[in-house]
DNA sequence: ACGAGGATGCTCT
DNA sequence: GAGCATCCTCGTC
């Protein structure tokens, strides 16, 4: 887990930077006794009141009050009335600037994640299913990756591993933007559908 | 591998 | 009341 001044200096800079930085770290919950981690693989920025895409654009809500919140408040919301999706809040108090963590490579407590998804495999390659295998809800929005039940810890990823920039997904403004980032291991293209 | 369609509930206009 | 920062199943090829 980042302590509080390590993670004041990794968030420093622009929103963009951050999210792709954020690739090979570590994103950890213990529920009710049951630890599970994953590496991120796939993240996508949101640059708050300057991003038309993002859920603050039009300022403060009832929904969004969380990304106003200080670096490290976590912002899950309900997607498609299903399921539930985590930003990681990467700006000072009162700046909405966020990444949507989208996805990761199981690492520690894949049976726990397995028995939540109810499948054995696609278990946290897209955000809702992420939150899923992780066990994130909108209990945890509001809570901090700094002390709370679900942890960001620094990370990097395995020797060889690229990254691509692409569209973010599922959003119909601002599709020009490159802010989604994708991490995947060396010999593995970037299939389609990923990108 | 890929595409279509349905489920489902909350948020904001 | 429209529109989602999605996922799953089932149909094709």
């Amino acid at each position: 887990m980042y302590p509080p001044e390590a993670f004041d200096e990794f968030i420093a800079g622009d929103v963009v930077d951050v999210a792709r930085r954020l690739l090979g770290d570590r994103v950890a919950t213990d529920l009710n006794g049951e630890s599970t981690e994953v590496m991120l693989t796939e993240v996508e920025a949101y640059a708050g009141e300057r991003d038309p895409a993002s859920h603050a654009f039009r300022g403060r809500t009832p929904r969004n009050v969380s990304m106003f919140g200080p670096p490290g408040t976590l912002y899950v919301y309900r997607s498609y009335g299903i399921h539930w999706c985590m930003n990681l809040v990467v700006a000072e108090t009162g700046i909405p600037y966020a990444v949507l963590l989208r996805g990761g490579v199981p690492l520690t407590g894949r049976e726990v994640m397995e028995q939540r998804r109810g499948r054995t495999d696609h278990l946290v390659d897209g955000p809702g299913k992420l939150c899923g295998a992780l066990g994130v809800t909108g209990e945890h929005d509001g809570t901090s990756v700094l002390d709370g039940p679900v942890r960001l810890g620094p990370g990097r990823l395995p020797e060889g591993w690229q990254i691509a920039a692409t569209p973010r997904v599922g959003i119909s403004v601002a599709k020009a933007r490159d802010w989604r980032f994708v991490a995947f291991p060396p010999g593995e293209r970037a299939s389609l559908s990923r990108l």
